[in-house]
DNA sequence: TAACTTGATAATGTCAACAATGTCAGGATG
DNA sequence: CATCCTGACATTGTTGACATTATCAAGTTA
């Protein structure tokens, strides 16, 4: 899982780092329930700290747009909101899109060589039907592009304040969209315009590729939300 | 200016809010210098709260991309960096080109007759030989196209995570880049596009508008260094 | 009964003191 | 002379107590 070590930069040197990717976890994970009111005095028992290194790593969390809060309010998990899926799609197209171009441009050819690898892997667990690493690996080959791309605040901005939207509400439909036969092509797709190092056609790929996923996404949960009601 | 009051969601009622403005403004507008240390007995003092409130503030300026923190070392201002500058080019040119395509499918008309009068102001200012007013135009009109996608996502991750670094750079070289005759031009095309209901061609004519921003800029930059050397 | 006030309660915001960590000058050692 | 300890100092991290603000139920009034 390359993809959860990509991105944070110093270990966790301090409680309210600690903090911080613990309470991140939970939140991803779905152990807090998504809309849940967080109350300080409680969680920093529960974590046995105190309340100024919770507030802290709330801070963090609401940097990772995991929680807002309000003044004199408090804060709450955000909840989850089908528009605002679409939204993070949109914006995961232009942005993964230039990924995808600079990374045609910037990746050097051992990158290049990781980055088919991570296909290979890909077509080995659809292969053996194993489709939860599959989700592991798709978010590696996202990873190594936007890596691949060199563009430190790319990376930032979709590493360190998207990718944990993304991871929120991939774990909370994680039964959904099995299109893994259709991803990998594209993917393939994708990895053969970088190894050609033509960046046009890697960005005009990838964001078919995201246009994609997001149709997929739209369609099952129109689906799901018809079988409920 | 309403590009200053577009984003900020509620008004500062905390200290701790009050505080992270004042010190926004002062780093962006050059009071405190770009790279410099932050003592927070210094700061706390000086401004008349705690140290608490203080930290508070500074892990909001580090959400901005103002200052950066390291663990048991504490914070400094974002140094000038010609390379960071030219990656924040790059994403503009990805974000804004997705929101000149957005804007064009989901401004009202009544925003688009908006734009069209920012324009109109961006004229006069030209053959009033306002140089400094310019760069406000500009901003208002990028944020009202980023404010036309509808997006709330992409508006959030350029006007509150993006924007305040265009702002910093922006500032410490304002006497730099006189190209407003072209970006008129250029500005007046994306309108018409979007007036058009064009997406496609919104997006890029944005993109090659912020291309050519960026071209100059480096070019600015080059004649600056060689003249120093 | 509905709408408004009021007071008790619990939450968040703020502060100052304490603990842990990093910094740096001065001296000892090879 | 360079390198490595060492200890005093300053800064950051952490905590618990206090101040301020929201919440909500009980009571009052039209």
């Amino acid at each position: 899982m390359a993809f959860l070590t990509a991105c944070k930069l110093h270990e966790p040197v301090t409680i309210a780092d600690k903090l911080f990717l613990d309470l991140r976890r939970a939140i991803l994970e779905g152990e807090i329930p998504a809309g849940k009111k967080i109350s300080e005095p409680e969680l920093a028992s529960a974590y046995g700290v105190s309340r100024g290194s919770l507030r802290e790593a709330i801070g963090k969390l609401e940097n990772c747009n995991l929680v807002t809060r309000k003044p004199n309010i408090g804060a709450r998990i955000i909840g989850f909101s089908t528009e605002q899926m679409m939204e993070i799609y949109q914006v995961r197209e232009a942005m993964e899109g230039m990924a995808a171009r600079l990374a045609a441009d910037n990746m050097s050819e051992e990158e290049v060589t990781r980055l088919r690898r991570i296909l290979d892997r890909h077509r080995e667990q659809i292969e053996k039907h194993q489709d939860y690493s599959q989700q592991d690996v798709d978010l590696d080959f996202h990873f190594s592009i936007i890596q691949g791309s060199k563009n430190s605040r790319l990376i930032r901005m979709l590493c360190q304040d998207l990718y944990d939207l993304v991871r929120f509400y991939r774990f909370r439909l994680k039964s959904g969209f099995n299109r893994s036969e259709q991803a990998y092509q594209e993917h393939n797709l994708i990895v053969s315009a970088i190894e050609r190092r033509d960046g046009e056609m890697a960005e005009t790929l990838m964001r078919h590729h995201i246009r994609a996923s997001q149709d997929n996404a739209r369609k099952t949960l129109e689906a799901m939300s018809q079988a409920q009601s």
